[in-house]
DNA sequence: CTGAAAAATGAAAGAAACAATCAAAATAGA
DNA sequence: TCTATTTTGATTGTTTCTTTCATTTTTCAG
């Protein structure tokens, strides 16, 4: 018997229908006691699909839906100020294209703050995830465009043929770029192959090319590279790589930058 | 003086920086007593912009966001009939276009639970509707694309040329529409130009087109039309319409399905 | 089929957070 | 300057949350 199982499956079909469930509803819906249902509460939290709020439990609806739980709060931290440097970068007049993950989305965060500020007469935005169109603010001077295409759940972003299509008639002034991991041998590298593809197909149309990597990508190999090392005319981390990336970044001509404080 | 406008702003900056902030943080951050605190989280729940939760506050995400608060609550019941009504009609192989709108995103719940449920061998779903996209699954049977383009942050949604650009290359078999108003002389319109210039390039590459509509729909008058009465096939309603309706749709020959009851 | 180990459940006690109320302080306008 | 209004902080009582433990149910080896 699977009673348990049955049940968190039941109150997350009945969560996707109604948004939220409170610990009464929840209690004569399974008839069970009030501690039962907060443990299942707990556990249908844990699992990342649900919230628990004061009276009972909501849908995860965005960022925080999957990313969230305990593994991004440590480097947030870190993504946060390189999200910022990297907004910095970011010029009136400007057309760029931002990747999807976790670092651009904090970039997002960043270059919605200075959208807000006022710091820009005219930007054009592209990007492929749902995070980071969320975060933007789309206005009379700056315009957001998602390419859209098929959708991934896990990354709420848009990849494949059609989406690299939709990059056709584009042409970016800068473009920012994550990666899953980077080796001086490989280059910029990604985990999913249909992301590789539509990163190498960005940087051909891109005047100059950002990646924005936090300390624990540097020498982590993955999947797929899209770009070699000279690839990037520009890095920008948190904490400096070690000496074998300082010198394949200095033999290529790619400008590093970090962060001395913020 | 306005410190609490300020500290309002300075909340809500932080927020978009971290996400979530808990009910202490906020104490010693602007160095107020708990209680004002309260009174600070309660004013960004009640705009919208954030959601509280057991020990501080959280950043609204996606649906909860905006149109939830009250308005909505009201007639969700009779939209979620109306989309599970809707997706009844969807069948195994399908090529299908959603329309955005909360009528839509109900029928893409209730289609969600479809999936779930194992009911397609094979299906294409087709969106301009962030909302939608988020409330369907994809897998290797169903699969889920997006129509980007400009972003509207308020509906959530993309339309303009670039969307119905992307368009182009598809032939759906069925399409689901929403509207702002119906009426016998102008047919369904839309309040939002751009949309209602996307629907009806929709209808032009769709074999069927179903009109979803909840009864606030019928006899209200939107900025423009997309399609006259006679050219949609068939209508989902809650109740039925009055007879000036029921003799326009007889007469051009429209199905009018209507929920006995569910 | 039986009995022990593991898992799930319900009840209870203490801790934490919440809403409501009221008086003091700060602010704005005359 | 004085008064009316708004904002704030403290208090009280209620609700919800977490933790702990005993009981029940389930699982699985013998």
């Amino acid at each position: 018997m699977q009673k348990k199982l049955d049940r968190e499956e039941a109150l997350f079909r009945r969560l996707r229908q109604t948004g939220s469930i409170s610990l009464g509803e929840a209690m004569n819906l399974f008839d069970i006691s009030e501690a039962t249902v907060r443990r299942l509460f707990s556990a249908l939290e844990e699992s990342g699909a649900a919230l628990r709020c004061y009276g009972g439990i909501r849908l995860a609806t965005s960022s925080e839906g999957y990313s969230f739980p305990k593994r991004e709060q440590e480097s947030r931290e870190e993504k946060a100020r390189i999200g910022r440097l990297a907004a910095s970068f970011v010029e009136s007049g400007d057309a760029i294209y931002l990747d999807s993950g976790t670092t651009l989305l904090q970039m997002a965060l960043a270059l919605n703050e200075r959208i807000f500020s006022g710091a820009f007469q005219a930007l054009r935005i592209f990007t492929n995830s749902i995070a980071n169109i969320s975060a933007l603010t789309p206005s009379l001077q700056v315009r957001v465009v998602l390419l859209g295409g098929e959708y991934c759940m896990e990354r709420r972003d848009f990849s494949g043929s059609l989406t690299e299509g939709y990059l056709e008639p584009f042409h970016f002034d800068k473009c920012f770029l994550g990666a899953d991991g980077v080796t001086v041998a490989a280059g910029f590298c990604s985990d999913q192959a249909s992301i590789s593809s539509l990163n190498a197909r960005v940087l051909r149309r891109s005047d100059r090319a950002f990646a924005l990597l936090s300390n624990e990508k540097f020498g982590r190999p993955a999947l797929m590279s899209y770009a070699k090392i000279g690839g990037m005319q520009d890095i920008i981390a948190g904490n400096g790589p070690d000496q074998s990336f300082l010198d394949a970044f200095q033999a290529s001509g790619t400008r590093l930058h970090t962060m001395a404080q913020q």
